[in-house]
DNA sequence: TGGTTATATCGTATATTTGCGATAAACTAA
DNA sequence: TTAGTTTATCGCAAATATACGATATAACCA
């Protein structure tokens, strides 16, 4: 890609809340979400089992979602048990929440 | 890419809510929302002025969030005024505020 | 040690995104 | 009609995302 010289400036809030963004941008994602949020599954063979894509790809998206900081992993040999990062999730939630509502009311709670 | 014959199937509140998330997933859409959403400016020519980025660029990058549905556009020769579409970010922040929340409390107004 | 299990990573192919300059399109004004 | 203004679209190149199968890794058990 080209670019210019110029670099466009972000705020902290707007760069976190692309990067949140992102990670939500693959609906999969949000189904393996919220599948780790009602606590019907937290291992990674679960989520194999329900959803039909290779394992390979469903790994892939569990790292897109780590690396946002979304979810956690707790290896348990062989398994590794991946629940909601509720601290990030908090955070995610209150950028978006700040973001749509701004000057205007909101919550968000636990 | 390859695909299997097997489609993953997805809600409609997935689906919605994947579109609206890539649409905030590059953090120049989340600037050019706020600056619309603050009344700061309407005209493409407004924000080309403040973002140091190529016309055509901005110019896409609009389309990106008129697709989405997040802004609107009234042509106003030879001009175009964009805003934010206050119906679906409503439907925008009640999707992320029913993800991040779920079965716990929520608020979303205007 | 070797085999099993669960998950991650690699390599690859294709699709999509991002950015730019150049150009087209749409309209106004002279 | 012609020129000027503003925005959209085209064409291209580079980067990133997405999906898969194959393979590597890590831990356990026999």
């Amino acid at each position: 890609m080209q670019r210019t010289l110029s670099t466009v400036e972000y705020s902290g809030e707007e760069e976190k809340m692309a990067v949140f963004a992102k990670a939500l941008s693959h609906p999969v994602r949000i189904k393996i979400l919220k599948l780790l949020d009602s606590q019907v599954c937290c291992f990674t063979g679960e989520l194999t089992e329900i959803i039909p894509m290779a394992q390979s790809t469903i790994s892939q998206h569990l790292k897109a979602l780590l690396e946002a900081g979304l979810i956690q992993g707790e290896i348990n040999p062989p398994k590794v048990r991946y629940c909601i990062d509720r601290e990030n999730w908090l955070k995610a939630c209150a950028v978006f929440s700040g973001f749509f509502t701004r000057d205007r009311e909101f919550r968000c709670s636990k």
